[in-house]
DNA sequence: TGATTTCCCATGATATCCCATGTGAACCCG
DNA sequence: CGGGTTCACATGGGATATCATGGGAAATCA
């Protein structure tokens, strides 16, 4: 089935590396594997991670405003400015650059959360915390917005 | 017959699968199987489960929010963090996930609970429980709302 | 040249595939 | 109508493939 869904959490090793979960891997060579697309999140301590996707999300993000306009270019700066590709190698595992590290805080374990058409990566602690915070979040959002037209309570 | 009723329930082996019920299976099938898809409920401790239309109900939820805002961000956690495409033997079997395991509390038996566009997956006797319950709001709202001659619940 | 990074292979644990078996229900046939 | 047969399905287990992880060697960079 389609994107990112489910939880993992790996560990590094002495070199940095960490295995990008199969599910994962399986998920971008369908979306065309044209490298990883990685950018620090703005309103939480994780990293946004996808393929093709992710950067067509962005990309219209920044499309909003008029080239060369100031906006344009802060949000540029911004977006582009706090991403990366890392490398991945050939057994599917990326290494945890210095500005992901500080970012997140991860040390010695890494959680990849799927979120559909992007995934996050996270200091499994970090993500324990937010999502807890979340889940109060999408239960509010959800009760407070208008049931939707098909019966039934979605999850 | 269209969607998913009754309830069964079955047996975990050694290896931690259990057989989906024969019926279930058919109910895929049917909806264009493309795998399955699972979310813990966020209000029981079960796992809803189902195909392209369950998958479509949960997706219909997130795009309320524009992607890469805080608000999407979190929904998206909520939701597909929480859910899982467990794979499907050729047997009809699936594996309990330890995700699933911690959520529904599943040690060596599993109940199936039809619920026509998706099914829900519970320890047996949590579901005894849950249903006894169930029953009564039920029967409380429906004395309570429709006139007794009507014969059956709204579709 | 010394320090990293990239590539490749090794390994243990786990998941997946495939086939066997038991059991109950449906079916058929005399 | 009764007894035997077949079928579908849940369950069990051995063989095999996949995956996360570790480490050495080659390549790259400064």
């Amino acid at each position: 089935m389609a994107g990112f869904v489910s939880h993992f959490t790996n560990r590094l090793d002495a070199k940095g590396r960490v295995s990008i979960p199969a599910p994962f891997r399986a998920v971008l060579a369908r979306d065309g594997y044209e490298g990883l697309y990685c950018i620090t999140s703005s309103h939480c301590q994780a990293v946004d991670a996808g393929g093709n996707e992710l950067c067509a999300e962005i990309e219209k993000c920044s499309e909003a405003f008029a080239k060369l306009s100031p906006d344009h270019d802060a949000l540029s700066v911004a977006l582009f400015g706090a991403s990366e590709n890392p490398k991945v190698d050939g057994d599917g595992r990326m290494t945890i650059s210095d500005m992901i590290r500080e970012h997140t805080g991860i040390t010695d374990q890494v959680t990849f959360v799927g979120m559909k058409y992007k995934f996050q990566i996270w200091e499994p602690e970090r993500f324990r915390e937010y999502r807890a915070e979340a889940q109060k979040r999408a239960f509010a959002m959800l009760s407070g917005q208008a049931p939707a037209s098909s019966g039934g309570e979605p999850a």
